[in-house]
This record gives structure tokens, sequence and C-alpha cells, in this order.
DNA sequence: AAGACGAAAGTGGTTGA
DNA sequence: TCAACAACTTTCGTCTT
């Protein structure tokens, strides 16, 4: 406060630290003196802020294991981690930090902290389900190849699913089904219901349940799953070329224009798509083989894909004949 | 023989009274 | 809670390649 430097310290403390200019003389050259903490304009000498706090390490390393050894701070929280991996815990062996054996009184002192923290940590009823839930999760999202991220997000959505008592009178492994399948949805990576519900032991009914309750109760807005979300998948899983993959989207877009994809099944629409395009450019599957794969039957790819075919006008080459009527 | 087609009946979920 | 409804599934016989 009393500091004698930057006689010309004014009113301007500014909080924002992104300021480049002197307000003062309009220079360009204002730099940040680490050591003083300060920030200080070489033109004029204005001191634009003061005690500003180093956000650094306070210590110096000189090489990159040095400043590995003397880093104080672990990896990232983990959601999926019922504890977020932060607890602590106490060591099994009877030594000290320096190895020496523990005194009788010590040593049963410890065995009397470990027993309560293992209770405390595993054995409340919230993180005992959540220990549970998380292996679940684990389990599940690696069966389905779900990339971490979404992992992490199904096992936060888990978390405030436990804090709104939803869970009581469910089953674990319904619940986290239904978060993992909200997570892809949310993140715009959609696995079919059906897949998720084999997965899991749950079966469709529940976890459709379940998956419903979520949405109402932690009420969280998810975007409509959109058929093209699926086509990349089904696409891999049918080996098809990446410009039939461009085709699809492209009619899935057109498609959605002439307003065909409103209250059809996504799945079936992707599918129906695939099929259209993958004739289109020779490279043509069978209804039966993309059914499969998106999980719908023949008879709903056959129904989309004449719709599609019908409402976008292609009606061309090889296309089988279609009938004008209705 | 496999694939495609379409009719008819059945199913599970949504909506509105 | 129930009926009506739309979309989808199952099943099956026929046609096409």
């Amino acid at each position: 406060m009393d500091s004698p430097r930057g006689t010309k310290r004014s009113g301007q403390r500014t909080g924002q630290s992104d300021i480049t200019r002197c307000p003062e003389c309009g220079s360009r050259s204002v730099v940040e003196d680490v050591g003083r903490g300060e920030r200080v304009c070489r033109g004029c000498g204005l001191v634009l802020s003061d005690h500003r706090i180093d956000m650094g390490a306070e210590w110096r390393a000189f090489s990159a294991e040095e400043n590995e050894a003397r880093s104080r701070v672990g990896a990232p929280l983990r959601y999926t981690v019922h504890d977020k991996g932060l607890s602590t815990v106490i060591d099994w062996r009877d030594k000290d930090t320096a190895g020496r054996k523990l005194s009788p009184t010590r040593r049963s002192e410890i065995y009397r902290l470990r027993k309560w923290q293992i209770r405390s940590r595993v054995h409340s009823s919230v993180d005992r389900n959540l220990a549970q839930a998380m292996a679940e999760l684990e389990r599940l999202s690696s069966q389905l190849g779900i990339p971490k991220p979404i992992r992490e997000l199904a096992a936060v959505l888990y978390r405030k699913s436990i804090m709104k008592k939803l869970v009581r009178g469910r089953s674990i492994e319904a619940m986290v089904a239904a978060t993992l399948y909200a997570a892809c949805r949310i993140r715009q990576k959609p696995r079919p219901l059906d897949e998720v519900a084999d997965a899991s032991r749950v079966d469709r009914k529940k976890l459709g349940q379940c998956y419903r309750l979520l949405l109402r109760s932690l009420d969280i807005k998810i975007p409509l799953s959109d058929p093209i979300d699926y086509v990349s998948r089904f696409a891999c899983q049918l080996s098809l070329s990446s410009p039939v993959q461009l085709r699809t989207v492209e009619i899935l877009k057109r498609s959605r224009d002439l307003g065909l994809t409103i209250g059809r099944d996504p799945l079936g629409l992707a599918a129906a798509a695939i099929y259209v395009a993958s004739i289109m450019l020779d490279e043509r599957r069978t209804q039966r083989e993309i059914a499969e794969v998106a999980r719908v039957t023949e008879v709903t790819v056959r129904n989309r894909y004449k719709e599609i075919v019908r409402r976008l006008g292609i009606d061309s080459l090889d296309m089988p004949r279609e009938v004008g009527g209705m």
C-alpha cells in the first residue's frame, strides 16, 4: 500500500489483466514484473496493478525430472472413482515412515484408525453404493467402448441422482446403464438403447424407465437424437467407405428438410439412408445386414427407404421400380 | 437360395379425456 | 385409468435375381 514505487499510481488498479496498452501514455510497453508482483508501463512508469499473486510454484526446477519430483499435486480429479481418488489410505504395515516398528500402544491405535477409516470410507451407504456403481460403470463402458470423458459425465450424473435419492428402490445396474446412455446422448454419441441394455443385465424396459426418470428429475436437456450421429458407427460396422457416409449424411439432411424425420425412429432412418447410399455408390449391403447393425427390422428399413426414395425423387438407375400411388 | 417386397396382426409407448 | 393412436415388429407368402 505504502509502496513508493510507481509515483504516478492513479485510480486505475484495473482488475482486468489483459490490458497491453498503457491507458496513460498509450504505449504498448506494459510489462509484467513478476519479481515485484506489478504490471508497469515501461514508457511512462505508471503502475497498472500491484500486489499481484504469483500463481506459479514457489520452488524452481531445472529439469523435467526435478519438476516431476517437486510437484505436490497428483492426477486430476476422477469422478469415476467413487471417492474421486482423494481419500487417504492408512497403510496396512505396522511401521512408521522411517520403517521402524510401532510401539504396541501405537499399533493398536493405528489398528483402530484403520478400522474406522475403512468403515467411514466404503461403508457409509452412499459410498458403498457409489463404489459398486462405479465398478459397474467401468465394466459396462469398457464393454461398450465408451471413451473416458463420457464415462466421467455418466459418473457425474450418477452422483447427482444419488443426491436426489433416485437410486433408492431401483437397481444400481439399471441406474448406471441409464446414466451412461444419457451421457452418450448428451455428448452426441448415442448408442442404441438395446445395445446398452444388452451389455448390462438390465432389460430394455427398466432402462428406459430409469432414463426417463433421470431426464425428469435432473431436468437435463438432451438434444433429440439425430440419425446422423449413428451414421459413422454403422457405416464402420458395415465397412462402408467414407463417400457412402457422406452421401448418407446428405440424404438424411435432405430428408429432414422435407420433414420426413419427425416422429421416426432415428435408428431406422439412419439404416434406410445408409441402404440408399450404399446402392447409389455401388457398395450394396442387404437390408438384412443393415437392419442388424441398426437393431431395427428389415421392414422398417424398407418402409423408411421407400419414403426417402419417393420423397427425394431418387428413382434413378438400379433402384427397384416404384409405384406412383400412395 | 438369398434377397426384396408387402399385407396383416401384434406390441409397447404416448396422449388426451 | 383407459382408449385411441402412430410407429415399429413379427410373421408369412410371393416375387425377383
